[in-house]
DNA sequence: GAGTGCTCAGTTCC
DNA sequence: CGGAACTGAGCACT
């Protein structure tokens, strides 16, 4: 393999290694494009990596001309609501003052004090098992007493929750409860998924010791956090909803009412009664198009709603039509009032058919309704909602992109179908809407780590027992015996918690490759495509959405010691390490104390163990992973991955999704950074990197 | 303020 | 795989 270095660009030459670099772009390198290419390597490399891989010749590419152009905003720069410590105000945009703490344990424990008396009645102190066991006992009734007294409680504890300073530890900031705004919204999201990922772990594992179970975990989980106040923007309003943005998606009805953008958790059209002066009027505020009742989703900038109500009696088995009431009046008043109204499309996911998205597609006006005949002759309202002008693209663009994807659709600046050639069993393209550049520097695609070193902590795993593939709750399973007990991944392969370090099943395990506790070794799951930044070089972004906890792909290169680091550092600075012993920003991903008062463990730690540093340099080897830019608010973060190959044992560096993300927007990750004076070789010559993430959380640099 | 009716969920079962 | 059955949470309204 022959690295062109000629053709290499490097920021460093002409600056001051000592000062904060502008590195702009970050990955500028210019493209060394050899002449011919060749894909000559199996999709499943046995071992090793393959011995050469690039793109198409540029050339050879045609660009289509003519390309329906549309604006589609990748920008993420988006709020870590994990850093659970409540903030008591908020920050003026001062991005690049932001103090740093220099420490990686957990500051939650010490100024998050869990707030004490608010227990619900699952929290009984007891620990994972001891719970489920006690479940088990008291069996249904205890289920219908709990029930029974979430609904006495609910609607009393809804509002106090959030007053009630106490609970704040776990709950929303008070003043945030009515109006919340993108820190609120996000934490209240984050809270709901890890919950809810914890319940379906307990449901999976569940299965092989007990009958009962954890129905509708998106339910428990909302009920769980409406108890303790977890929500925000209770105040019903219409218009845009604070904290969140057009093109943002939910994975559940629930996690809509959670945040205050559609009140309902089954009905479509959300409305309330307003006085206006003297008179009482009924007002809509949102409606949820989920595809169903043949709503008119063609246009896309226009939904053809249906009103609700049955067009069957079924007392007296009667053709009805559909009433000037409810639902249908509000928004027939809406539109005579030229109120705005909240869209939220729904769409059948097409990489996992069984969930449903629901993606906010900003605000639309009625302009129009009729009635029409139905299938069985009853009336139903028809209303025309016309979207907004100047608003982001969302659904257009989902919808698009499912074109660009099927192929019936060519884009702009698109340079190559695949850039793995092959390797990952989906493509990966290359696309450059920005300039004329026509790719990155030339690297090899490799989906995992060469030269890996043994891991000392471990002694080499015989591997677990299993038939066919590990299940949730056997506990003779060696695999989960190793992750405590717990199976890090629920039924759907979405990641439960962080945690010090996970494992997974390895060459060893008389498990089937495709046992579910090996996520992190099947590449890449999501349509993700590299492309051009503005202001940072190339970047990696999603064509799908992607669940919290999703994940994404191994950071793949090859491992090498330190010293080739500062030999690096000297020379030509490689911008592709990942370096497990850099400082991380804590957060806090797992769900609170006390919300599910399961006492599990999994809450304890999110800290790494990692006993010696894992350097990983992607400059020459790699896959998607090296494309991805920096951010101080990062939609992806890592998790160490540990399983056995060849009797030995390696440690992986996986990324996962930290939150829902939609299509289009860019993933990033926390680079961390290393201290001054701490830095390997001369700190005069560690450069630190300028950060362009634009976040308000911005620390200012990174590297 | 407790109870009822209604609903573009989400699962499981057949 | 697709529809039916089933259990639902939250809201307006009574």
């Amino acid at each position: 393999m022959e690295e062109n270095n000629n053709n290499t660009v490097h920021a460093s030459d002409s600056v001051d290694k000592s000062r904060i670099v502008e590195a702009k772009p970050l990955r500028s390198l210019a493209p060394v494009l050899p002449n011919h290419i060749q894909s000559c390597f199996p999709a499943n490399y046995p071992s090793g990596f393959p011995p050469f891989c690039s793109f198409e010749k540029p050339r050879e590419i045609p660009i289509p001309k003519g390309v329906e152009e549309i604006a589609v905003d990748a920008k993420t720069a988006e709020e870590i609501p994990g850093s659970a410590k409540e903030k008591t105000r908020e920050t003026p945009v001062a991005a690049n003052v932001t103090p740093i703490r220099f420490y990686k344990s957990s500051v939650d424990e010490e100024v998050n004090p869990r707030g004490g008396g608010d227990v619900n009645l699952f929290s009984k102190g007891l620990n994972c098992d001891e719970f489920v066991d006690d479940r088990v006992k008291r069996g249904a009734q205890n289920i219908q007493n709990c029930k029974e007294f979430l609904k006495r409680k609910k609607n009393k504890k809804t509002r106090e929750a959030g007053v009630d300073g106490q609970s704040s530890s776990v709950g929303v900031n008070p003043s945030l409860n009515d109006d919340g705004n993108h820190e609120s919204v996000n934490h209240v999201l984050m809270t709901f998924d890890s919950v809810r990922r914890r319940l379906c772990q307990l449901e999976d594992s569940k299965e092989l010791n007990s009958s009962l179970s954890i129905k509708r975990a998106d339910l428990r989980a909302s009920n769980s956090l409406t108890l303790k106040g977890v929500k925000t923007n209770l105040r019903r309003r219409a218009g845009a909803v604070p904290g969140i943005e057009v093109g943002d998606i939910f994975f559940f009805r629930m996690e809509m009412c959670l945040v205050g953008l559609h009140g309902q958790s089954m009905g479509g059209i959300d409305y309330m009664s307003i006085k206006d002066g003297s008179k009482e009027d009924t007002v809509a505020l949102s409606v949820v198009s989920s595809g169903v009742y043949g709503d008119d989703t063609e246009d896309n900038d226009v939904l053809v709603y249906s009103g609700q109500g049955e067009n069957f009696n079924k007392k007296d088995k009667h053709v009805t039509d559909q009433k000037l009431q409810r639902g249908n009046l509000a928004l027939d008043r809406s539109a005579q009032r030229h109120d705005e109204v909240r869209v939220i499309r729904g769409l059948r996911d097409a990489t996992n058919r069984s969930a449903k998205i629901y993606m906010y597609d900003g605000l639309y006006k009625i302009q129009d309704s009729w009635i029409e005949r139905g299938k069985s002759g009853g009336g139903i309202f028809k209303y025309k909602l016309v979207r907004l002008p100047g608003q982001k693209s969302a659904f257009a663009a989902w919808k698009l992109i499912q074109k660009w994807k099927s192929g019936s659709a060519s884009r702009n600046g698109f340079i190559l179908a695949d850039l793995s050639n092959g390797v990952e069993s989906i493509p990966v393209s290359l696309v450059n809407d920005v300039d004329d550049e026509r790719g990155p520097a030339f690297f090899t695609y490799f989906m995992s780590l060469t030269k890996p070193k043994p891991f000392g902590l471990v002694q080499p795993s015989l591997g677990c027992n299993c038939k066919a593939s590990c299940l949730p709750g056997d506990l003779n399973c060696s695999c989960i015996q190793r992750n405590e007990g717990d199976f890090p991944y629920t039924a759907n392969s979405i990641l439960v918690s962080r945690k010090p370090l996970i494992h997974e099943c390895g060459t060893m395990c008389r498990c089937l490759p495709n046992c579910k506790n090996r996520v992190s070794q099947t590449g890449l799951k999501q349509h993700v495509e590299v492309f051009k930044t503005r202001d940072r070089g190339w970047g990696l972004r999603t064509l799908d959405p992607i669940r919290a906890g999703s994940f994404i792909c191994e950071y793949a290169g090859e491992v090498i010691d330190r010293a080739k680091v500062c030999q690096n550092d000297e020379g030509d600075n490689d911008e592709y390490i990942f370096d497990t012993s850099r400082i991380y920003q804590p957060f806090k991903w797992n769900h609170d104390h006390g919300l599910l008062g399961d006492g599990s463990s999994n809450v304890s730690s999110e800290d790494y163990t990692i006993p010696s540093p894992l350097i990983i340099s992607a400059k020459n080897v790699g896959n998607v992973g090296r494309f991805m830019n920096h951010s101080c608010s990062p939609n992806v973060f890592w998790q160490p991955v540990l399983y056995a190959e060849n009797n030995q044992s390696f440690l992986h560096i996986a990324f996962f999704a930290l939150k829902h993300i939609p299509p289009m927007a860019e993933l990033t990750y926390d680079y961390g950074f290393v201290l001054a004076g701490h830095a390997e070789g001369s700190s005069a010559h560690r450069r630190k990197m300028k950060c362009l993430c634009e976040s308000p959380k911005c620390r200012g640099f990174f590297g």
